[in-house]
RNA sequence: GGCGGAGUAGCUCAGUGGUUAGAGCGAACGGCUCAUAAUCGUUAGGUCGUCGGUUCAAGUCCGACCUCCGCUACCA
């Protein structure tokens, strides 16, 4: 019992389609945690799952014609499959639907009913379900819509009685623990980011939604099915066996880290599942901690998260398409780039372009190429077999100094800074390389200094692809194949430290490099080699759709030069208008309300010129507006028409009559 | 509205109050030949968001402002 253990855990994906980029990062970050931490010999458990109790799953299931269990059970496979596709290596995978969880989330509630945590009470209100959310009154606007920006749904209005969960009454427990645990909650902006959410006063949860035919149902009220969120948070003991296989279940809880993207991180993760868990006196995680997410490039501010971004199945393929690698190399490969180019506690710009060149500079260039000069050195100079000889001390040195970094970098979840590390063995190898001249050695015959520099590459390789490893399992086993190292079965962290593993005297096979170059598309040959430099192009373009140009105004008017006749335009009414009146509209940053009169006429029109304008401003002016456009409503109001503004990289500059003309006038 | 973060080279980012502000990539030039158009070297390129203050000394500390971002609220 007293073996260390480490029990790392994503969240359980919610069953929607095959997995993005996003729970891939996630359960990427984890695998190569695990395998780090089982490499320095822990005993780990990594969990991994998915999440299908939610109702929207039933109505999905629905659509495609599926009854709900086929439809859940065809989706977790396809998870499974990604993972592996990934050499994702997870030790357990729970199903929300599995009967070990469904007991444990009866158990888990039908005790903290009895302690009194979770009770009885009436809500009514307004109900999301796309969301599996309510309302207060004062969340909804007139227009009954899902307050929730990316849902927008129409609500519905609901009675019922459910039961509540206790959660205010965990409030300040939960401070203190965040208060004499810094660790608990990382990282540190995040968590100042849930000490002000509980601060402001948490509100008892409803924790049981009326059943409709899919949810885990309370044990003796089957009228009444669990809150998908209340639910899913218990995946975490389930899985480790409680509450029937307590023996497991104290060897593996707490969980060392409970990892997660930041969106699930404060209301979920860092507050209610510790309240959870408090309420039944189990001891909280070691430790939970959100990263950011990958958005696409810039102009992509809202909206789509992650509609830019590419399948890492689609990205890993096109690696292998435009390298020749296999497809477990373009896997790692694909590994190796999510991590380095990943800033892990804040957002990451996805930058296709970024991602290639890196693959050529650090994987194909300094990697790859040391790797395979060294073989071919080897080859040519030893007969292919690894020479004996003495370690340059300055190199182990520096392996010692690199192994010190990394783990530095690990504690703190900097992947691209345990990347970077390996990085500095890698090009320092490479200008050894240099600096020693082995060809010259060769050709003045000093044999033994030869021998001692090919073995010290050597040797550099064998412990780059020990500290490569985690990050990619496949490929730092080619490495060893290339270097003649088969006799080595399984990666240890302890092998990183040690610089004379390889046996003299072992053939290397013919080189094979291991990671392949993109073949340069730079060079501007159209005609020739054009396959891969369109391959390319066309990947830019379709994979990462959302391409927003930011259109400059010569742009735009060169860009729309189909001609309209003198008729097109007459359509367009187009009016001087005196404002009366201008205010603000509530809830929303960018609009204003105008009441405008033309001519004898006043109207509403709403305009999204707040942030350029003040409402006092503008009264009394005259502007341009287009007086025959079809009405609509915004933020529940009315907008009869539309004024003209320039368009000056997004602001808004109203447009003024020269001097003041009659109310209604005629503007062609 | 409140709290927090960020703004440094063409790009991505480092930078404990102390010489001429750094790295990688990209660019230009040169060397080498073991290697995957590879690699090694050199060079160019920055009023460190703006303004003011503290200090012998400010990218770094303080204040104000601008821009972007995150969390959160209020809002019939």
């Amino acid at each position: 019992m007293t073996e260390k253990k480490y029990y790392i855990t994503t969240p359980i994906y919610y069953v929607n389609g095959s997995p993005h980029i996003g729970s891939a990062l996630t359960t990427l970050c984890c695998d190569t945690l695990s395998r780090y931490h089982r490499m320095r010999g822990e005993k780990t458990w990594f969990l991994t799952g998915t999440d299908e109790q939610a109702t929207k799953v039933y109505e999905a299931a629905e659509k495609v014609g599926k009854s709900p269990k086929e439809f859940v059970d065809a989706l977790a496979e396809e998870f499974k499959s990604a993972w592996r596709n990934l050499h994702i290596e997870n030790d357990d995978f729970i199903r929300t639907t599995e009967p070990r969880h469904v007991r444990g989330v009866q158990e888990f509630f039908s005790r903290l009913r009895d302690s009194g945590d979770i009770y009885r009470g009436m809500y009514e209100g307004w109900y999301c379900v796309s969301d599996e959310t309510f309302f207060r009154d004062t969340d909804v606007q007139e227009d009954h819509l899902c307050p929730n920006a990316e849902c927008r749904k129409p609500l519905r209005r609901v009675q019922e009685e459910n039961y509540f969960f206790r959660l205010s009454a965990y409030a300040e427990p939960l401070l203190r623990h965040i208060e004499e645990n810094p660790d608990f909650l990382q990282p540190d902006f995040r968590r100042n980011e849930v000490i002000s959410f509980i601060q402001q006063g948490m509100r008892d949860m409803s924790v049981t939604r009326a059943n409709n035919g899919w949810g885990i149902p309370v044990a003796d009220e089957p009228d009444k099915v669990i809150y998908v969120w209340f639910d899913a948070l218990i995946n975490y003991v389930t899985a480790a066996g409680w509450p029937d296989d307590m023996a497991r279940f104290q060897e593996l809880w707490p969980a060392d880290t409970h990892l997660m993207a930041k969106e699930i991180f404060v209301r979920f993760h860092a507050t209610l599942w510790p309240a959870m868990l408090m309420a039944l006196k189990l001891p909280l995680p070691k430790q939970v901690y959100a990263h950011g997410w990958w958005v696409g490039s810039s102009g992509q501010k809202e909206g789509k998260r992650t509609g830019g971004l590419p399948h890492p199945s689609e990205f890993s393929a096109e690696i292998a398409q435009l390298t020749g690698a296999s497809k477990d190399i373009a896997v790692d490969s694909l590994r190796y780039l999510l991590l380095r180019e990943m800033q892990f506690h804040g957002d990451s710009e996805f930058n296709y372009d970024n991602f290639l060149r890196r693959y050529n500079t650090d994987l194909a260039n300094d990697l790859g190429n040391f790797c395979n000069r060294t073989c071919n050195m080897v080859g040519r100079y030893f007969d292919g077999t690894t020479p004996d000889g003495t370690v340059d001390p300055e190199i182990s040195g520096l392996g010692a100094e690199v192994l010190a970094d990394y783990d530095n970098a690990l504690k703190e979840f900097r992947f691209n800074g345990a990347l970077e590390a390996v990085w500095r063995l890698v090009s320092r190898m490479n200008r050894y390389v240099e600096e020693k001249k082995p060809w010259t050695l060769a050709k003045k015959g000093e044999m033994a200094e030869l021998a001692s520099t090919l073995r010290t590459c050597l040797e550099a390789i064998r412990v780059m692809a020990t500290f490569l490893h985690p990050v990619m399992p496949f490929a730092s086993r080619s490495l060893l194949e290339q270097i003649g190292a088969d006799h080595i079965q399984t990666f240890e962290w302890r092998d990183a430290s040690n610089w004379n593993l390889l046996n003299p005297g072992a053939k290397l096979p013919e080189p094979q490099p291991v990671f392949p170059r993109i073949q340069d598309t730079k060079s501007d040959e159209p005609a020739k080699g054009g396959s891969s430099v369109k391959q390319e192009k066309k990947l830019s373009e379709e994979i990462i759709k959302p391409v927003q140009k930011e259109e400059s105004p010569e742009t735009t008017a060169t860009a729309e030069s189909e001609t309209i006749t003198i008729e097109d335009f007459m359509k367009i009414q187009l009016r001087i208008a005196d404002i009366l009146a201008a205010e603000p509209i509530p809830n929303a940053t960018k609009l204003l309300k105008l009441t405008v009169r033309i001519g004898e006429e006043t109207r509403t029109i709403l305009a999204g010129i707040a942030e350029m304008y003040q409402p006092d401003e503008l009264i009394g002016k005259q502007i341009a507006v287009v007086a025959n456009l079809k009405p609509r409503k915004m933020k529940g109001i009315e907008s009869q028409g539309m004024l003209l503004a320039a368009d000056v990289e997004g602001q808004a500059i109203l447009l003024h009559p020269e001097t003041k003309v009659p109310s209604g006038s005629r503007v062609r």
